[in-house]
DNA sequence: ATGGTAGGGCACCTA
């Protein structure tokens, strides 16, 4: 089983990226995030002509969440429990003994910004829900967009990406500790102890062809799906396409 | 190099 996670920056533009990457990497749950598409307007008719339930959480412009998947979503959540939000980045299902919690986490701007604010509130908010979650749900994936750079050897320059910058300062890294406290685990790392192994790359100064880029996009999954576990993978090759998404896919394949 | 590029939507905001 495939667990994929795929920030599309805009589903509008992307959607023949993702059809072809469907059919590629036929993945058995995808999560994606940034469709910026009213609900309204999501394909879900073209994705299930390639075999995919589609369930959605979208708004104009900005956000955006949803999860394909061959077999039918149950139990599905949109938004935090009890966390007042406008913006749409969380959707979670349940996929039969597997429940998958889909985030778009904040950018946050700046470190010490009104949205870093929101940032740390918001992943607080997370954690509160998601502790609540590992309880009843032993196999347990988190994945998405998580807006932060786990280590240094998960940036090009350390130096640039330091305990001050945003997706790498401290108190960002300490809230993902605190996500992974519950009982989860950065699934690329039960793989590779590889450096510079990047998931985003800035569209700016040819970050792609130089690779200057930060693997903020992750799939934490309970310590019991170890066992399960058969690989993990960055696909680096849709960032090479025309017309691309700044973020690779990233996935957890199971048995 | 406080720039650079991309998406949304038509003036800037977000990333």
């Amino acid at each position: 089983m495939r667990i994929a996670s795929w920030n599309v920056n805009s589903l509008n533009v992307r959607l023949p990226h993702l059809e072809q990457w469907l059919r590629e990497r036929a993945p058995d749950v995808a999560a994606l995030q940034e469709t910026k598409l009213e609900d309204s307007r999501f394909p879900d008719d073209a994705l299930a002509a390639l075999g995919y339930h589609s369930v959605f959480a979208g708004q104009k412009t900005y956000n955006g969440v949803a999860l394909l998947s061959r077999m039918p979503a149950t139990d599905v959540q949109i938004g935090i429990p009890g966390f007042e939000d406008e913006q749409r980045r969380v959707i979670a299902a349940t996929f039969g003994d597997l429940r998958v919690v889909n985030l778009y986490v904040v950018n946050g701007h700046s470190v010490g910004s009104e949205k870093y604010a929101y940032k740390l509130r918001w992943l607080d908010a997370v954690h509160g829900w998601l502790a609540s979650e590992r309880l009843r749900w032993p196999n347990l994936v988190v994945l998405g967009d998580f807006n932060i750079a786990p280590a240094d050897r998960d940036t090009h320059d350390p130096a640039i990406w330091n305990d001050d910058s945003i997706l790498t300062s401290t108190a960002e890294r300490a809230a993902l500790r605190r996500l992974e406290g519950l009982g989860l685990a950065d699934s690329y790392r039960w793989f590779s102890d590889e450096a510079g192994q990047f998931s985003w790359w800035d569209y700016r100064a040819a970050a792609f062809r130089r690779n200057l880029g930060l693997r903020i996009d992750l799939v934490l999954a309970s310590e019991g799906l170890r066992p399960r576990a058969t690989g993990a993978a960055i696909d680096r090759e849709p960032r090479t396409w025309e017309r691309p998404s700044d973020h690779a896919p990233v996935w957890l394949d199971i048995d």
